[in-house]
DNA sequence: AATGAATGAGTCTTCATTCAT
DNA sequence: AATGAATGAAGACTCATTCAT
């Protein structure tokens, strides 16, 4: 039965790494180990990939990529720029739980250093940004939203968003993270409604 | 009047540490490099750190404590939970701006792995998000804000401040971060104000 | 009418590789690359040749082989030692500037270290240095050249070609070879001639 | 009595790796047992050089710089093309003698092949053949040595004398080699003589 | 306390060779 | 015979840490 099947080990040394990369992080994984957890041979990585750099750079496009088309998808699903709001972070959410190892590199990742992993941690964020920010510009078109610096509001809506999920994998998933859909969206939309905040002097 | 006190050396390794852990970050950083930017031998860093791990925990001390130190001393200056939640985001970016080294640093680092640095790196948060926390609690005990589950809110109003520091050193800090202190207030504090979202179905 | 023969695949490793050893030497060429220009898979070298080691004795005997049949034909051709001497360094610059990858793998090639390689490098020019040695002692025996150690002599002859061609490659192969026949073998032959040197006290 | 006397660190690094590289060539020679035969760690050796390729050039400029300047000296202490010929074949001789290990270099790792090794080895050959040549250039101009092309008799001249003393190591050093200088001296003096090959039709 | 030369374990990466197809 | 994906041993180089001075 030879040397197993073709085609599905670039798929195991991505999965391994990604479950390094996001429990111990880049450089407190050395690409040994993943290749032992991949069931390949140390060399069989760089046949797959030019460099360790190029592995973190393929599990990037691969988790978040493949995040990004669903939230895509998920927010065309549903109308309204508040219902799209709760979409995101409802979706988003789920995602992530239903994927912790992939929450985990969303997470520890996204701030390295070396610039290809920079750019592409970059990418990934600003394609997160750029649904979030364009499903505001259309309720603040529409009037349902204030007017508002866009790329401000839809970055910190972001950050609302990854310190939801931060705290569910600091608290080791012990939750369902899915229960903080509502607190998060709540959060979010009061801030974008079109009113300034009252009871201020 | 010699002007080198004792403690100079370690100051020095501290603020030449801090400098390159910032600019890239804990694992792209050697020990040497931080000798010799401090001006001291290698072997010296041991004499004041067991080790490169516990110097980063001691940066990491070192200027969040000192945030968190002004951060407690400025809220405190006012009175009122919306006035110091302003205060707060304020005085956060502030602190942030004069000194983008320890920005980098918060941002970067506070994500790593090994256990050690994951332990400080929360407990830092962690200070950061108690201070915000004792204020939502204070202030939904006096009815100014909704009722929620203040430690969710307060990471997440963590989470959109960090992202408005994180905007900023993305753009190599070319703009003043203090312009971004009323949005950033405005978006949080509508959250928490006492109503729900309004326009929802 | 299947223009490829057996044995076609051999000859077209054995070029190759002649190329590569040629121009980037043993160490720097590697197996796949020389496969590659081949125009065959990795793993059909070793159908051939046992290891990388045996392909460049394989080289080695090709390429010096051919010479030292055409060098011992073209000795034949013509009568005297002198005309002998004259017709090995010419024929022998005739056929290094008509294949220059050969030249370099015979000056660069001839002086590798492992053991096998060694002996076959020796071999090779053993056998330059025999037919040299043979007409200089068939001189001597004649009374034409003077008394002298032909081994040694021989290899110094040897030398003074070598450094002939390489001085050639060096450059780049910007001169026809030929045209440093005649210097070369007045040069030998002088060394060779029955009197001493004169001027000398 | 510490981690050694200081300063003989380098000199013994460049001893071992001269024995290893003329002994089994630079590609055949690790850094570890360079290291282990110097009786230092393997690290010590990038305190002194950058990387193996500068080791190995070190190890040229040391034993061909000593060489170069021991051969000018003793050229320049005889007077007349011829005796200064005949000096500076045995003194080569001489050197290469007293100094097996360099011989060895001098022979096997000349025509290497990475840049900036052929740099070196083209800069050494040359020193050697510059040498060589002025004192032909002189001899030429004052009627002792007949008109030629100096910088190919130099290098013709140059390769009799490798292969003298390339046969003498391949028979592991098993005779005095000085007692090859007159024959050398000899062959290649005649050739310089001024007259053209005699007996020739 | 301070130095900095020395250490050596640890890592990524290469590449000759194998073997199931 | 031919393929080429896979192997895994080996090697150059790095760098946190030590310790004699």
């Amino acid at each position: 039965m030879a040397r197993k099947r073709v085609g599905n080990k670039r798929e195991k040394i991505i999965n391994a790494a990604a479950k390094f990369f996001g429990e111990k992080g880049y450089h407190n994984t050395t690409t040994s180990e993943i290749a032992e957890a991949a069931g390949v041979a140390a060399g069989t990585i760089y046949i797959y990939f030019t460099s360790k750099e190029e592995l973190i750079v393929a599990v990037f496009e691969e988790f978040l990529g493949r995040h990004m088309e669903r939230l895509q998808t998920g927010v065309e699903s549903v109308d309204g720029p508040i219902a799209r709001i709760r979409r995101l972070m409802t979706l988003g959410l789920e995602l992530m739980e239903s994927n912790p190892e992939s929450a985990k590199i969303f997470l520890s990742q996204l701030r390295q250093s070396t610039t290809m992993i920079k750019t592409v941690a970059k990418r990934s964020s600003r394609a997160y940004n750029d649904i979030i920010e364009s499903v505001l510009a259309d309720g603040m078109a529409k009037g349902v939203f204030r007017q508002m610096d866009t790329t401000h509001v839809a970055s910190m809506l972001f950050g609302a968003y990854q310190m939801t999920v931060l705290e569910w994998v600091a608290s080791d998933c012990s939750y369902p993270l899915a229960e903080k859909a509502k607190e998060l969206s709540d959060f979010v939309l009061v801030g974008l409604a079109c009113e300034t905040p009252k009871g201020d002097q």
